[in-house]
DNA sequence: ACGAGCACCTGTGTGC
DNA sequence: TGCACACAGGTGCTCG
């Protein structure tokens, strides 16, 4: 579900909650999301720990608990991290980490496609996908030069690429779509047939969308929540995402819906030509 | 090396 | 109303 701007809404606010505290109890109410150690080796570790930080990388959010282990979330579709300092836990939670004040932190998740682990410093390599990730959106090595280097020689198309996470991480479905809508690039270009001007133009337009996307506090199409159970407000500026048929923002031609590389994908067929050049 | 297709799941909306 | 089907903020696997 969510992309990095919810993910990093969710890590803020647990980073201001969780600090310092002690994880008493732990409470596994579906053993396959734990893919990392096995759930009782998973609890073993975890179990009286203390909280020292909340880092997100991508689309992954964690805990740094003590001896260097850390509990690492992948959120998938629909997993949500909620705390509740009045200790109130739904019967859907999935995952209960209750803390020594009586203050709860519930992993949900409807579809159960998330994923949870739990490693240890030198245990580094078991998801390989967060060492191979590429460089984030806002940080000072995503640059035009870094996506100029990565696109090229590239035929995948355009949308695909963006959504890859070892190219970019962090960028998924919706934030592509609005990145490509602002950059005027249609989504079945290929990679390498942006030019200089285009690159710059995207690089800016992912820039923006993922920083709005933050700003308003995550985009909530359906399931996204913060990390105190709340909706975000991006959904209301989406200029293309979940618009199909409803007219472009600013030119008022109906915006269209395709499928690239097995992803719903939507666009302004008149503002994202496909042969813009 | 890359893309397509599918698997993993449940819930919701649509159309008949 | 009921049923079948498509589809959903993601990723990782197999296969060609």
């Amino acid at each position: 579900m969510p992309e990095m701007p919810e993910v990093e809404i969710i890590k803020r606010y647990l980073d201001d909650k969780l600090v310092g505290k002690n994880i008493k109890d732990i409470c596994i109410k579906l053993d396959r999301l734990i893919k990392y150690p096995s759930p009782s080796k998973f609890e073993r570790r975890v179990k009286g720990k203390t909280i020292s930080a909340v880092i997100r990388k991508g689309k992954y959010i964690w805990l740094e608990i003590d001896k260097g282990y850390k509990v690492i979330f992948h959120l998938r579709m629909t997993g949500a991290l909620v705390y509740s300092s009045e200790g109130e836990v739904l019967d859907s939670a999935r995952i209960v980490f209750s803390f020594n004040d009586s203050s709860v932190l519930c992993y949900y998740d409807t579809r159960t496609l998330g994923a949870v682990y739990c490693i240890a410093t030198e245990e580094t390599g078991v998801i390989s996908a967060l060492g191979n990730m590429g460089a984030e959106p806002l940080s000072k090595e995503f640059s035009p030069k870094y996506l100029a280097n990565i696109l090229a020689g590239k035929s995948t198309k355009i949308k695909t690429f963006i959504i890859k996470q070892e190219y970019i991480g962090g960028v998924g479905n919706i934030y592509a779509d609005e990145a490509l809508f602002l950059a005027n690039i249609h989504p079945l270009r290929s990679a390498s047939s942006l030019n200089s001007k285009e690159i710059k133009k995207l690089h800016k337009a992912i820039n923006k969308v993922i920083s709005e996307g933050i700003k308003d506090g995550g985009t909530t199409f359906r399931d996204y929540r913060n990390g105190a159970g709340e909706k975000g407000r991006h959904q209301e500026k989406l200029n293309v995402y979940a618009r199909k048929g409803m007219p472009c923002t600013v030119c008022n031609t109906v915006i269209e819906k395709i499928t690239v590389g097995g992803r719903g994908s939507h666009y302004c067929p008149r503002c994202q030509r496909i042969n813009d050049k």
